[in-house]
DNA sequence: AAATATTTTTAGAGTTATCTAAATTTTTAT
DNA sequence: ATAAAAATTTAGATAACTCTAAAAATATTT
């Protein structure tokens, strides 16, 4: 029952289960090919050999869909991924912006005690730099439920949970007003005409943030 | 000035590396082949293509030898292994004979930035787990006299410097022993008849060492 | 429903790293 | 110095992953 995966079939492992978890519909070859800039051609090829490996249910044409071995397979390296983040962020003083393409690499060191070993030495986070759960050793994620900022009600406090995209840029907007997941906010203003948000910080600070900042921000109760 | 090396090259750099500084002759195709285990064949178009790459000077049947620039690539990578087995070890407990397959797949994470922030979450450590010295981020090597076992003086204290073979054998046999990198010791009694060694321990314990052990273990002036 | 556009797959080829088997060169032994 | 042995290289193949271009299937538009 040696499973070795390479890392490019983890990668599209990976990918697979981002689009899955994200859009309801089907996961297309073009999907696939977009998220791992490569060719529709080349996702074909891939796809028929995760099926082979029974890691993907795939029909010609029709999409595809991890089995469950595959889905078990995507979440540990997921869960490989944003331990390594916290890693970076907590021990090595890397800003929360900088740690994915390390994290990128890092999440396909073959071992079977590091991770857990890893998770011990960081004291179990639930969570990643970005605030995204992390998969305990079992497979298990923990859902909390978040909803974008661009839904908030108003007055009601909340705290920043986690981010949509992992772009630098976000990132260091709100790296720059001193923002960070677990920041706490009060929604005091939405203007319809941009549909921008005015927020109050736990600061007593107010800050407006752009429509396109909204939804890509999730927050939850606090 | 883009010098990206698959870990095939990074592999065969460390490889041709390790047989330079150790045995004084020839770098061969085939010593490159074992240490890999791999055919010589392999080696010879993996020479020709590193020599491409002005990292190797290579003539056919004539052996290879580092450039500057590959020698420089080698260290680096030793560097890099060396400093994710001090964190294996340190941080993650691992004992030290179970962190070089994993070190073996670290070295190889490509990032101008991490192995610097690394070395500075571990404080800066001068020798790995198996007292061999890391080199510094500008690629010197501290080296400290050291002589192997087999040839140490009577009734002069030493301590164990490092250990020859990496092999999980040796490692547990001094860790049975509660032998580790700096124990202090003294030879007492050297034999003949089979060449092992009786050394006498800080603790006043007696040990006797055979033949092997005693080719396989570095001590250097207490 | 037919025409058009888009998506997906197939066919054929390139790259990297590997191998086996045969040929060549170097080294060692007689 | 010649013959035999060992080391090394070459030639030809294979496997994994990728690509481009063309063909086939599906989806969209009119």
């Amino acid at each position: 029952m040696k499973n070795t995966l390479s890392q490019t079939e983890e990668n599209y492992l990976k990918a697979i289960y981002h689009i899955q978890i994200q859009d309801v519909k089907n996961v297309s070859t073009t999907l696939i090919a977009k998220s791992l800039t490569t060719k529709a051609s080349s996702v074909t090829d891939m796809l028929r050999k995760l099926a082979d490996k029974k890691l993907v249910s795939y029909e010609k044409y029709k999409g595809v869909k991890l089995t469950t071995k595959g889905e078990k397979s995507a979440i540990k390296i997921v869960r490989k991924h944003r331990l390594w983040e916290v890693f970076l962020v907590e021990k090595l003083n890397y800003n929360w912006d900088e740690v994915h393409d390390i994290a990128e690499q890092l999440e396909h060191i073959k071992s079977d005690t590091l991770i857990d070993k890893l998770e011990g030495f960081l004291n179990f986070p639930t969570h990643d730099p970005h605030g995204d759960p992390i998969p305990d050793s079992k497979g298990k994620i923990s859902t909390n439920q978040t909803i974008l900022l661009s839904t908030a009600k108003q007055n009601v406090p909340y705290k920043i949970a986690k981010v949509k995209d992992n772009s630098s840029a976000l990132l260091q907007f709100l790296d720059k007003n001193s923002l960070t997941i677990g920041s706490e906010l009060l929604v005091i203003d939405q203007f319809e005409f941009d549909e921008s948000i005015t927020v109050k910080l736990a600061t007593n600070h107010n800050l407006t943030f752009s429509k396109k900042t909204c939804e890509n921000i999730f927050v939850t109760n606090k």
